[in-house]
DNA sequence: CGCAGATGTTCTGCTTCGCAGACGTTCTGT
DNA sequence: ACAGAACGTCTGCGAAGCAGAACATCTGCG
């Protein structure tokens, strides 16, 4: 139990699961668990061009994403609509349910996050927040997207 | 992709996919993956004195763990043998080849590891790791087995 | 304009994995 | 000595990632 302590994977891997187990109890019945939180956030706030971005803000497969979707929709949280610009993407908005039931769970989910964090004083809370913003950051831009040039380099690295 | 940039619950999810991607391909063909090093990690270093304890140390399901070291033990990494103060129980430890190979993939992994911290500074890395272990400790004291007495007060607040 | 190729979404298989339950083996308290 | 608990394994179920195909739609080129 000592080595594993500094090890930067267990520890993370520690906190994020932490974090997962008291989101989706905070989330109750939301369909998704705290993905379906995250999607109506994203679906309310940041206006997701396409289902795909959306995919791949939230590190989400693009066949899991169709079925939460459906079930988000069924239970009138989101709508996909098609998007004005090209027809083949759909937009996904919420809808006045969603947005009320944001806004209910933001509070909970802030309660939630607290708990997680409740180990650090509140000065400390703030510096890992933002230090956690700037490496999400970073890595967002490290990795953007598995796109065709990533994956010919990766190709060319694997056949050296 | 401006309202999740805040979110603690996306953040996190962010840093922790980027490390287990960084880190599954760090360590090739590894039975296990970025847990079979968390695992060969735990039976070298910390001598987990049961494979129950470590499953929970590292949070793999028990059913999991079982063909994992299957697989681990197939490639002559580990061993189980039995514990002599309680037949029931296996100690896993490392082999020689294991501890070899242990020793091959810390390096990777700091490579891994470096990569995902990257977007910050030296001294904020060490900032960073420091409160991320504060906080991992801490939340495995807060939840540390959902045992009979968690469950029971698990049961006992649900039907309050 | 017409058509080949790229892209977005969905669907289908395959695989991994978490979870719940059952079972055999072994320990522990009475 | 025996009932109950704990440990590891196995089985079945569901969630989810991944690869590939199909379909609709867009884009670029001749």
């Amino acid at each position: 139990m000592t080595a594993l302590e500094d090890d930067f994977g267990w520890t993370l891997g520690v906190v994020f699961r932490a974090y997962v187990k008291a989101t989706n109890q905070a989330v109750g019945d939301l369909p998704g668990g705290h993905r379906g939180y995250q999607i109506l956030t994203a679906a309310t706030r940041d206006q997701p061009e396409s289902q795909s971005a959306l995919c791949q803000q939230l590190g989400i497969d693009r066949t899991v994403m169709t079925y939460l979707l459906d079930d988000m929709e069924r239970a009138s949280l989101v709508e996909r609509r098609p998007a004005p610009t090209d027809r083949r993407t759909r937009l996904v908005v919420a809808t006045d349910v969603g947005r009320s039931r944001l806004a209910e769970l933001d509070l909970r989910l802030s309660h939630a996050e607290a708990h997680v964090l409740s180990g650090l004083s509140a000065g400390d809370r703030e510096t890992f927040k933002g230090l956690l913003c700037r490496l999400a950051g970073h890595v967002n831009e490290l990795d953007p997207v598995p796109s065709a040039c990533q994956a010919v380099q990766d190709i060319a690295a694997s056949t050296s």
